[in-house]
RNA sequence: GCUCCCUUCGUCUAGCGGUCCAGGACGCGGCCCUCUCAAGGCUGAAACAUGGGUUCGAUUCCCAUAGGGAGCGCCA
């Protein structure tokens, strides 16, 4: 048997963080078994679902590389499918019409909560023959009522329920709109999955699914109910606890691979191994090992991974990141270095993209913005000979490479009685405008020969104009 | 209220009855390296929720309790 999974978002938003790590898992099952995974759009709340969230939904798919084989379905393609199952269900009498009003039905819950019991439906309507004129019945699912049904699940076990507790379920609405349970159990059947991967928010709705499966006589799918994630303090992650939305992500500068990482992690490990590889995480992972309990949200471990990616990525993979994130920021990359050396200075630097182009910014304008407080610090009287040395050494330096202008630095220092340091600091502050930049020399190469000499030029006219 | 799920350092986790005075990672502290910022190296503090069982022996199995969470809709 292929194993078939699939990740049924509902478009009512964008695509959450937790329903990425739910898409990973169950997309990580079929390919770690060479089976095929399905997207399926759960559109049957029509008041809700837009079409901007299907696209944020693909959009976020694509950019974390999570590829499906079938799809996008929507459920509102399949509407007459799914009546014509109601249809047979009615036949068979595994299903009735129920013309109780909500208001009926409402009264009915309050009286059972008043009198301490469980609020459900009745069943009053189970054997009634006659329609009610002018009233448009729903379809209730004839549960069983008696006994009791245990759930298979990967992650959590066997979790059994008694179905005293489960009531007739309604699966068409009085519109003719199919239930959540209803579309899904269909959906699923129909397009043949063999595993449903999703949020252990559901494991109490599992047993009715099942229900509506077995007086259907179709197969019972293996079930694996993933924890939720949590924010860090503990509730259910929202928008208050930071970025949900996985497009923001992409926006502040982290990389898919280390997003994935991140979130494979989250209730899952192999051993002590951290950084997984695409391949590793298909290799390796099994639902079967995934952590019961849910886990909390951790921004700081996800910008070390991030930090990670960056510092091991390819450099070409990392410059062409790099530069959209430039060109949205505004940043002209033609007027600096190639953006592979920039990677490379400041990969060791950055948690996120965004850090690089923050960091980077004096090598892409002229004139670059000298910062008040570093230039009154850095940029005194004592130091314009020395300064003005380096400038003359180094407009006349053979080669404009790192190494050249280590030696030519080191070189003023030593005459000029001074520290390396003492003479970094403020080239440093001279050249790029702050007291942060990747090490001078690095630095240096990077600006060019023409900056360096034109900013060493301006910073001696700062030092000159500065009242004595 | 009823049903179900969960419980190892602050966080993510390893552990599947003795290997554990509990290992790794993030974060945090200290030291080293150092031209800034980082990165890196070394190092330190930090956990088996509680109470009962089962067993020669429980972090590991069972049951309670407590604390979290989810579901109980003509939402998904």
């Amino acid at each position: 048997m292929t194993v078939k999974t699939r990740f049924a978002p509902s478009p009512t938003g964008y695509l959450h963080i937790g329903g990425v790590r739910t898409a990973l898992f169950s997309w990580l099952y079929a390919r770690h078994h060479g089976g095929r995974f399905v997207l399926r759009i759960e559109d049957t709340d029509r008041e809700r679902s837009t079409e901007e969230s299907i696209q944020a939904i693909l959009t976020g798919m694509e950019w974390v590389g999570l590829d499906w084989d079938e799809g996008p379905v929507r459920q509102t393609e399949r509407f007459a499918r799914y009546a014509e199952i109601a249809e047979s269900m009615l036949r068979a009498g595994t299903a009735y019409r129920c013309y109780c009003s909500r208001e009926e039905v409402e009264a009915m819950r309050a009286a059972q909560v008043a009198r301490g019991e469980n609020p459900r439906y009745d069943g009053r309507c189970r054997d009634r023959r006659a329609p009610v004129p002018g009233v448009s019945p729903v379809v209730r699912l004839r549960s069983p009522g008696t006994g009791s049904i245990t759930v298979h699940d990967l992650v959590h076990g066997d979790v059994p329920f008694d179905n005293a507790g489960l009531d007739d379920l309604i699966l068409v609405r009085s519109d003719g709109v199919p239930t959540f349970h209803f579309g899904v159990v269909v959906d699923d059947a129909d397009m043949g999955i063999t595993h449903v991967i999703r949020g252990d928010d559901h494991l109490t709705n599992t047993p009715r699914q099942i229900h509506i499966l077995q007086a259907l006589g179709m197969p019972v799918p293996v079930y694996a109910h993933l924890p939720m994630i949590l924010g860090a303090d503990g509730a259910r992650l929202s928008k208050r606890h930071g970025a949900v939305n996985v497009l923001e992500y992409r926006e502040q500068g982290y990389l898919p691979a280390a997003l994935l990482n991140y979130l494979v992690r989250l209730g899952w490990a192999h051993g002590d191994q951290e950084l997984f590889t695409r391949a590793e995480m298909i290799r390796l992972f099994d639902v079967a090992s995934v952590n019961a309990a849910a886990a909390r949200f951790n921004p700081e471990k996800l910008a070390w991974l991030n930090q990670q990616y960056i510092q091991r990525g390819e450099r070409g993979y990392l410059a062409g990141e790099l530069a959209t994130h430039m060109a949205r920021r505004g940043v002209d990359a033609r007027q600096g270095p190639p953006l592979a050396a920039v990677v490379d200075a400041y990969r060791e630097r950055a948690v996120t993209l965004e850090d690089i182009v923050q960091a980077s910014g004096y090598l892409f304008v002229e004139p670059v913005p000298l910062d008040e407080k570093a230039a009154r610090q850095h940029l005194k009287a004592a130091i314009a000979g020395p300064l003005a040395r380096a400038r003359e050494r180094l407009v006349v330096l053979g080669d404009w490479r790192r190494q050249d202008i280590h030696d030519a630095v080191t070189a003023v220092a030593a005459e000029s009685g001074l520290g390396f340091g003492k003479i970094g600091q403020p080239l440093r502050v001279a050249v790029t405008g702050g007291t942060v930049s990747p090490p001078i020399d690095v630095t240096l190469e990077l600006v060019g020969r023409e900056r360096t000499a034109a900013r060493l030029a301006r910073a001696l006219d700062y030092i000159a104009a500065q009242p004595a």
